[in-house]
DNA sequence: GTCTATAAGGTGATAGAC
DNA sequence: GTCTATCACCTTATAGAC
């Protein structure tokens, strides 16, 4: 992309967080160099240090910005307080949101042992967070008898570590729709917590 | 380490191939150079160029063996034909074999885009060969009556996916033995795909 | 706000001594 | 079988011009 003459702070700082996101999601945080993250926004090395002190802050930055972003538009949705129906929200919701944004998702996953232990624990908090949202819903499920699982904490790990891999695969224009590859991993997790089908 | 005098082609090949595992799977391999492998080794860097062409086949090597060496003890395993006991020798064997080697498992995961594309490609088809094994016990299952899976293709993905996830949280010594938690992902895996406990 | 130039050091890989 | 020395190049980050 060719830099355009009237760039200015408000308008490059996101593009330059865009272009290292798209980069570092390919490459990888170590094998992207500044120099390729400014290419590609169209500036030189030296005027990426206007938006970020240094590439470890660039990189925790974007992981940071994704699990809040992501806890925030979770945060928002409603619940209905059956706990069958909001499991099915939030498979249904982590699907959606993991496609939508593969790139950030893929960071967050693959850049953790690149972070400094203390932006390590930055992350890990945000994500114990949003896994501790999925447990409570099993807990919820455990507590009202409409589960069957012996331990919630790892039922969340393996939950949504099966919904992540909906990532390494889907490809847009493929033989499932985004709403059909849901509706079968819901139907997997919906049956591993040993819930009915909801229409009972 | 220190290197000991009597080092020979046939006992510093290995050597380097251990070192290697260790530090790309704690740093990433654009993060590892070749003088940090070779330090671990007690070599200097030109000394590894004996045991490897470049360090792109250093990779694509340490990945080949793991995935050359997990298709090869699983091919050992006698399958008893009914689908259920085989799905949960599957699972059991997965969960135990990844564990054990950690730090390749790790690597076959995480490298694939550093590899080139005709080294990911090897690297895809020994994988998909792994796959296609758990996908045979499925389509097994399902012919036979035993379980109810809308897409055995997307079901292998999806646990598979599963079960890699414990090598993301399990640490010796923890609250539950690797049997327990063999124990707890198996019954979720056998619930997912509608089989029965097996008692009946 | 962005550039050029530069510091200080690391990179993969090879040549030739021993 | 391993070392030392080296090539050509890349790295992050900063200083100072414009």
């Amino acid at each position: 992309m060719a830099r355009k003459t009237g760039s200015h702070s408000e308008v490059t700082g996101p593009l330059v967080r865009q272009a290292a996101q798209r980069l570092i999601a390919q490459h990888g945080y170590a094998a992207v160099s500044m120099r390729q993250i400014a290419a590609e926004v169209g500036l030189q090395a030296g005027a990426l240090y206007l938006y970020t002190p240094d590439k470890q802050t660039l990189l925790l930055q974007l992981m940071k910005d994704h699990l809040e972003d992501l806890l925030r538009v979770w945060s928002e949705k409603p619940l209905t307080g059956d706990p069958t129906r909001d499991l099915e929200v939030f498979c249904r919701f982590h699907i959606q949101s993991n496609l939508e944004r593969a790139d950030a998702v893929f960071i967050a996953y693959m850049e953790l042992r690149n972070l400094t232990p203390e932006n390590f624990e930055v992350i890990e908090v945000l994500r114990r967070k949003y896994e501790a949202e999925l447990r409570n819903i099993l807990e919820d499920g455990v507590n009202s008898g409409c589960f069957t699982v012996p331990d919630t904490k790892l039922a969340a790990l393996a939950i949504i570590a099966m919904l992540n891999g909906v990532n390494t695969w889907y490809r847009e224009g493929g033989r499932l729709s985004r709403d059909a590859v849901a509706a079968i991993y819901w139907d997997m997790v919906r049956r591993s917590v040993g819930a009915g089908n909801g229409n009972e």
